[in-house]
DNA sequence: GTCTATAAACCGATAGAC
DNA sequence: GTCTATCGGTTTATAGAC
């Protein structure tokens, strides 16, 4: 089991998604520098492209990888109730997964233009897949009689910005705790979508 | 009334800002570089430093002239209803303006880290005042008890985040015309706040 | 696996000619 | 008002030593 000094690939690796993670939410991916990441991982900028062909694909794999995990997430989630329950089941799936991983969340909306044309179909087509489990749920209960939807596709992306809007102001030690941040949300979409009452 | 050749002041000043909007929306602030934009315009990217001291405050010009714009076009909307009318009259102005100034509102929320503390901190004033305002609409529709809203700070900035959301998918030639977008969003808003029938 | 060194290009901003 | 030329620094990515 020894091993040569020096040899860290399975550790050094990891931490430089890490690394790059960060520092592509904090500053943006144009704005930061792979000698920059390298300082943060503590190698130099040439040992870099032992885990990365390229800075765009360092992107792409960060991006798709978190897309990867918010799909798996959203297939753990209990979805055995009605269309009330269900839209209720990803509400608050989508507060509670997106807060914990902000940073990832943050480059899947800004960054998306840094990716080659290739590279953002194929994200496109992950986050279409998370949409239409959404979109599925809209018209389940519009067939069911209990949401009033005018448009499936565009309530969708309405309510997802929504919820999505959380990231923007949110902080884990402020005045509202999760649960009750998960709540007020799950309710106004819950809302926006209910029959209206005559 | 004659001019020197090669004198474009008047012109050439809002040009620059036009390319300099136009490039930051499409490729983001810190990946477009001042001989980019002077290209665009058609000058050298000296010649560019006679209407911008630097390139952080040209980035600041356009954020700042788009608030003002937004507070401006705020001001003479309508608000002569009650709550219920305030809010659709708000949110069919906040689709309506913002629509027809996409690159504007996509640096306004993307762009805002590239500023310095300062510029920041002036940004954030302008927005707090137009969020203050969708607020005071929700507080009043809460007191006449006609909105059902839990959180009024929380709730103003998730309605935002709706809103804005349109600028990700809409299409000017696309299948929905603006009157329905404008129709179905200011639905969406209005349910999300409205009382729960019992 | 990591380092140093380097290639080739680009950056923001300025100085001075016209 | 615009140009050319330039300073001093940065960038991504690669080559080769260890």
């Amino acid at each position: 089991m020894a091993r040569k000094t020096g040899s860290h690939s399975d550790i050094t690796g990891p931490r430089v998604r890490e690394a790059a993670l960060r520092l592509f939410a904090e500053h943006g991916f144009a704005a930061v520098s792979m000698r920059q990441i390298a300082k943060e991982v503590g190698v130099q900028a040439g040992a870099l492209y032992l885990y990365t062909p390229d800075k765009q694909t360092l992107l792409f794999d960060l991006l798709a990888d978190h897309m990867r995990a918010v799909l798996a997430g959203l297939a753990e989630v209990d979805m055995s109730g009605g269309p009330v329950a269900q839209l209720e089941a990803f509400s608050r799936f989508h507060i509670r997964f997106h807060l914990a991983r902000p940073d990832a969340v943050f480059i899947s909306y800004m960054e998306l233009r840094n990716l080659s044309e290739e590279n953002f179909a194929k994200l496109g087509e992950m986050r279409r897949e998370y949409e239409d489990a959404l979109e599925g749920i809209l018209v389940a209960g519009q067939h069911s009689g209990e949401f009033d939807v005018d448009d499936t596709k565009l309530t969708t992306l309405a309510l997802i910005s929504m919820l999505n809007g959380v990231l923007t102001w949110y902080k884990p030690d402020g005045r509202l705790t999760l649960e009750r941040v998960e709540a007020i949300y799950s309710d106004m979409v819950g809302k926006a979508v209910r029959l209206t009452p005559v």
